[in-house]
DNA sequence: ATCAAAATGAGAATCTTTTTCATCTGAGTT
DNA sequence: AACTCAGATGAAAAAGATTCTCATTTTGAT
């Protein structure tokens, strides 16, 4: 991410949204929520608002630089949008989230969405369930 | 709904409880918020507070009558579980709502949390599109 | 009818997110 | 390098959804 990425996106160059980039390039395996990204720019001696933070995540979802997503709990979390689109899988003790993509269910859902007389846009699948280690315990 | 259908899932038959049941009943063709429910029961001349609807749905839906979902603009509505498991794909232009089961899908997920090592516990998958009335407009 | 346990209503509290607004900053322009 | 101003920011207030607290009421078994 640089100044020019984010003139691309019609964004001003400025220091909070190179850090919010820079705090979820260094989480890239995690999935961050706003309070996140808020609490590890504060702690790595930045001076930020939550606001600030809650702003430049949306505006970057607009822009297609990250994914938004609402894993059921309430709140929403955030990724960079490496690899394009992928379906995510949870475990309800734990909440270790694996990632998927399948074919086949990509396609059927295109039919589906045909059928029913949609023109889709978007759409998002979570598996639920328990986990490995979790099982073994 | 009756007392008994209540006290089998272990809960008192209460009037509030009879009631959110009835007006969930009534619409069961719609997906309705705690707000919804809340309303329908004021405008329906009972004294009901919004925490009793709460706590009431969240009680219904531990019992398996009815289920949550989360449509991702922030808060959740509810259905009465009539004729088990479905998902579902939204308008986002207008909110429309339509509902769908595919076996494919429904197979093709579950291999999914087998090869990730999960044991599959829930799942919900929702296609956002264009309905077609909207397309038309 | 009695009584303990469970349920309720009202309002306060909590949590996440958005809005307001006065101040500050980035990036073209002199 | 100084000038300018639209756009960006931080702090605090506000909003929206949901949960909690607690005094009071109701249910269901006796």
């Amino acid at each position: 991410m640089t100044s020019t990425d984010l003139k691309k996106a019609g964004l001003k160059a400025t220091m909070p949204r190179l850090r919010v980039f820079q705090i979820l390039e260094e989480n890239h395996k995690r999935h961050m929520s706003a309070e996140d990204v808020y609490k590890a720019l504060i702690d790595s001696g930045e001076d930020v608002g939550l606001a600030t933070v809650y702003r430049v995540l949306t505006q970057f979802e607009a822009a297609g630089l990250i994914a938004r997503h609402h894993f059921g709990d309430g709140h929403s979390v955030f990724e960079l949008d490496h690899g394009g689109h992928h379906d995510h899988i949870l475990c309800v003790k734990c909440g270790r989230v694996d990632e998927f993509i399948d074919e086949t269910i990509e396609q059927r859902q295109r039919e589906i969405a045909r059928n029913a007389g949609y023109e889709m846009t978007d759409h998002a699948l979570y598996i639920y369930g328990i986990c490995n280690s979790c099982r073994n315990k």
